[in-house]
DNA sequence: TCGCTGCATCGATGGATGTCAATATTGGCG
DNA sequence: CGCCAATATTGACATCCATCGATGCAGCGA
């Protein structure tokens, strides 16, 4: 590293939770419509949806997989929904031992929420 | 099917704002899902999220398609999503003459923020 | 080291979906 | 009535996507 101007990094953290004033204010640009719609569209599943909210609703804010996938499809699927929910920001996973937790990304809800205009407390 | 028992019909009218707890509150039954994914998925593609947007951000709280219909898509696409967020709850529409105007269902906004556990002021 | 369990990845497949051009429909206006 | 503008519908097409069985891989325990 050559650089010696420390810049606050603005960069890469900004695709996570991000987005967007409420759709009430002004019209979404495309940029920001693409970027907000796969969030929505990884809701927009109803085993996803099912997977999601059982993550959400789980105690102690996490969800072993094996806790989650009786959602009557089969263990593949349930695997490759909660990579769909993970490549959209939403979900983020850590192995322990010979588990795999799930667990709802922190800020997501209330982003999503404020697209909404529900967040104006 | 010889039961006789009249059950209240909770059937017909309850499609259109009515979902759920905070997803953060307890697991979603699988109807529950699929009532409610349909909903995220009419926001799941980015040129219906900003037709919404256009529709929810513009004055009066209503929109002429020919208002809305520079997203990038031909006319036939524009008119499709239109229809999609409609069968989806989430837009209604009402012809005026030679135009036809789009606004956002009275409650969706609330009911999908409920949803998102923000909605708790 | 071997085998077992939990989860991820691969490959295939049927069905859903976004898109457009062409055409139909509806209403206003001469 | 006849034409035009605004939307909707139809039909076709390419792509995406949910799903599964088979297989791979990582940890754990015997």
């Amino acid at each position: 590293m050559s650089n010696q101007r420390v810049v606050e990094l603005p960069v890469l953290d900004e695709q996570v939770v991000p987005c967007c004033p409420p759709l009430t204010e002004r019209p979404l640009t495309a940029a920001e419509a693409e970027r907000t719609a796969r969030m929505f569209k990884a809701l927009g599943d109803p085993v996803r949806l099912r997977l999601f909210s059982l993550v959400a609703s789980h105690a102690g804010g996490e969800a072993c997989v094996c806790d989650i996938s009786d959602v009557g499809v089969s263990q593949p699927t349930v695997s490759h929904h909660l990579k769909k929910l993970k490549d959209a920001g939403l979900l983020s996973s850590e192995r322990r031992g010979t588990w795999v937790y799930y667990r709802v990304e922190p800020g997501v809800l209330a982003a999503m929420g404020q697209l909404l205009g529900t967040a104006a407390c």
